[in-house]
DNA sequence: AACTTTATACAATTTAAAGTGTACAGATTG
DNA sequence: CAATCTGTACACTTTAAATTGTATAAAGTT
């Protein structure tokens, strides 16, 4: 009474398994899952891929194709391709996981430190102001003077942040946590790399 | 013409910005917003709050506080605090941005790695049987071999993963990129830590 | 220039997450 | 043990994000 499938059909099923694995991570990452979708698509047609090729894979409109792709090449992690003949557009993915981990990390974190210095550039003006207030009593002064000092740790802070974007997108980061741990064994024992 | 604010308003309203500024923050991390005000309500009261005067503070209603901090204290960027002579339960939050940084991010990357190394488990046991099917052809048995070296990869990257988070939640990252850049001076002219 | 093909702007819909109000259970007090 | 206080389960509402369908602009073909 077991259903028939084919070992074909189970390779389809696990393909689409990791297909939504990967679009589950993206949501983790912060970002829509259907651009795991997208990814996963590319990926397996070993191919670029066009916009109806991608809505037929992920079973998604062409709009919403349309638009996944734009916020992709805007991150940096899918771009246009050449194909030969077709004036359709063709999209390949950045295929390295670390790759992709590290310019999604980054570029929403570059966000977050720049909106934040931003900010508190502006409310560190204004508390200022409050500060040399002729009509500022000690207690006010005290309590901005407070303020000000939170707002340059909180500056510091983001400082932080931005240097830890730095040992990411420089990959500097591989020579801490390299990715095959035992890589700094194989560095003592070859002679190039 | 200009509206007449004094000076307490005016740091009010910083206080006010602040807040909402970290809750945007708290978006960006993948959590939900109102954790970021309800760590700011604490930060300024000076003091250890219960959900009353939380709702209070943030405008919401107790409930979503009770949701809110139960959801915290599971991320343990907060705790309940003991409050002589008084039933309701009060929480303290974590202060240390660094430390909450981490907590955050570190939690939600365990997540995934956990997730994802048990679904890599599972479909690389059905991979192989599909392998080692007698009814396998070489074609199949050739894409079930693509497919396992793909989850191999896979897992390695995620302990990739792991280790990155090793690194921040043992706070060797500050070896690495220090809070303050100047620590590496520092640590050279004094005699003890 | 009319006709096709392709991508996307825009408005509408669906879906998922955040948040609320009521009701209730467990603990505490008189 | 009746009366009150506190936190939360549950069902409902609101809000924001993802996704769709239609309409249109831009470019290419005949």
């Amino acid at each position: 009474m077991t259903k028939k499938t084919t070992l074909t059909e189970q390779l389809e099923h696990v393909k689409h398994r990791v297909s939504e694995q990967i679009a589950e991570n993206m949501k983790s990452y912060g970002y829509p899952a259907t651009i795991g979708r997208v990814i996963a698509a590319i990926y397996y047609a070993g191919r670029a891929l066009d916009l109806d090729e991608l809505a037929e894979h992920t079973g998604m409109s062409k709009t919403r194709m349309s638009q996944v792709l734009r916020e992709m090449t805007s991150y940096n992690i899918a771009e246009k391709a050449f194909v030969k003949g077709s004036r359709k557009d063709h999209y390949t993915v950045e295929e390295d996981y670390y790759q992709t981990f590290i310019t999604l990390f980054t570029g929403n974190w570059r966000e977050v430190t720049i909106r934040n210095k931003k900010i508190e550039q502006k409310i560190s003006e204004e508390l200022h102001d409050i500060y040399h207030d002729p009509e500022a009593t000690e207690e006010i002064k005290n309590e901005a003077k407070h303020l000000i000092e939170d707002s340059k740790a909180s500056v510091r802070y983001f400082e932080w942040i931005e240097r830890i974007v730095e040992l990411f997108d420089s990959h500097e980061i591989f020579n801490y946590v390299p990715k095959d741990p035992l890589d700094e064994n194989k560095k003592a024992y070859r002679f190039n790399d």
